[in-house]
DNA sequence: CTGTCTATCTTTAGCAG
DNA sequence: CCTGCTAAAGATAGACA
């Protein structure tokens, strides 16, 4: 049973949102609790609902609680600006970190679709001609990665030859980092699946 | 290679404390913002620590930060008290469950090795009188608890052979619900390992 | 420091009792 | 409401660029 992937957003079902809020809750305080331990810093968290009429905090101690809250407080309007933003800039930052994300993952699938034209190519299964000019440029990009990667590759193996002269190169290893793809490679098997889903940093 | 498990307790490593910090509020973050997405909760989160003058703060809209905050500070002081407990209190209800589970595998366990001594008996190569007076009542317990499973399944048995007589009661099905283990099962490879680490509800 | 990778470990959605 | 289970998704320690 592949069970589907769960969307980040508002869950209509009641029921399955009430459990979900009891779960994950209980999941924040353990986080909460498990970094203040390990780094010994003080967090205070707050969770309004409206399944309890009064708000969960950690931690449990009103005491702590209170100084977190009141030394955030306490800070001058300057500092808690310099923090903050809007919503709108916070989503927005995501989005500018997704999209170069999205767009080095898009670049890898390009060179990997081109990296395998030009295999067809060597095993002379398409002809380059049936190729655009755009393809043709971004092709010999491609094998001229290849190549230097096969020159490097030339340079360590004749290298690793000329100092241990006793024993012979051993060829799998080349085959091990360069080797042609044979037919399981599908055309669209070994493209890059692309998640906006990440963590931001501040 | 095994990775040692991490230990629940300050991280001494100055290196590894601020990279697990970073790491970690990062997670907290993430998770707060998925929890107030799936179940559109307000929910507040403050993170103080010795690496940022200022602390982090969940959600990034100084507004929303603010109300959620304010909204706590005007609780009364009873309604307060009544959801808190001081950090012993705190720890004491983490122990309490804890040790609930902790007995509860331990009889497990404990019904395990009964059941297995029980299966040498069976198979001659433990006599009983090995035992001391307290291990014989158990196994005379864990003895009885088997008995009424072996009836509980013949009665079910009995019962389909006599509702279906025209085939004959499968005797893998007994033999798959009460076999006797056999060489494989070490004395100590099918003890319950028991794991402090659990989450709390309110 | 910041990002990347991967082997593990943890959390959790969905379901059953 | 709670507990337990399991498969899958997510988080992260440690090592490295």
């Amino acid at each position: 049973m592949t069970r589907n992937r769960v969307k980040m957003a508002y869950i209509e079902n009641e029921t399955s949102r009430k459990a979900t809020f009891r779960k994950r809750k209980g999941g924040i305080m353990k986080k909460a609790l498990e970094l203040s331990t390990l780094c010994d810093v003080p967090i205070a968290v707050i969770v309004q609902s409206e399944y309890n009429s009064v708000p969960e905090v950690f931690p449990p101690s009103r005491q702590a609680m209170g100084n977190v809250v009141a030394r955030w407080d306490s800070l001058p309007l300057v500092d808690k600006t310099k923090k903050m933003m809007n919503q709108e800039q916070f989503i927005q930052q995501r989005i500018t970190k997704a999209t170069e994300s999205c767009k080095k993952v898009a670049k890898e699938n390009k060179e990997l679709a081109m990296k395998e034209v030009m295999y067809d190519c060597l095993r002379g299964d398409t002809a380059p001609c049936d190729l655009g000019e755009g393809e043709l440029r971004d092709l010999g990009g491609v094998i001229d990665q290849y190549i230097k990667g096969l020159n490097r590759r030339i340079q360590v193996l004749m290298r690793d030859h000329a100092s241990s002269s006793t024993s012979v190169v051993p060829d799998a290893d080349v085959a091990t980092s360069v080797a042609m793809p044979t037919a399981e490679m599908g055309s669209s098997s070994n493209v890059k699946d692309f998640d906006l889903n990440q963590t931001q940093s501040e």
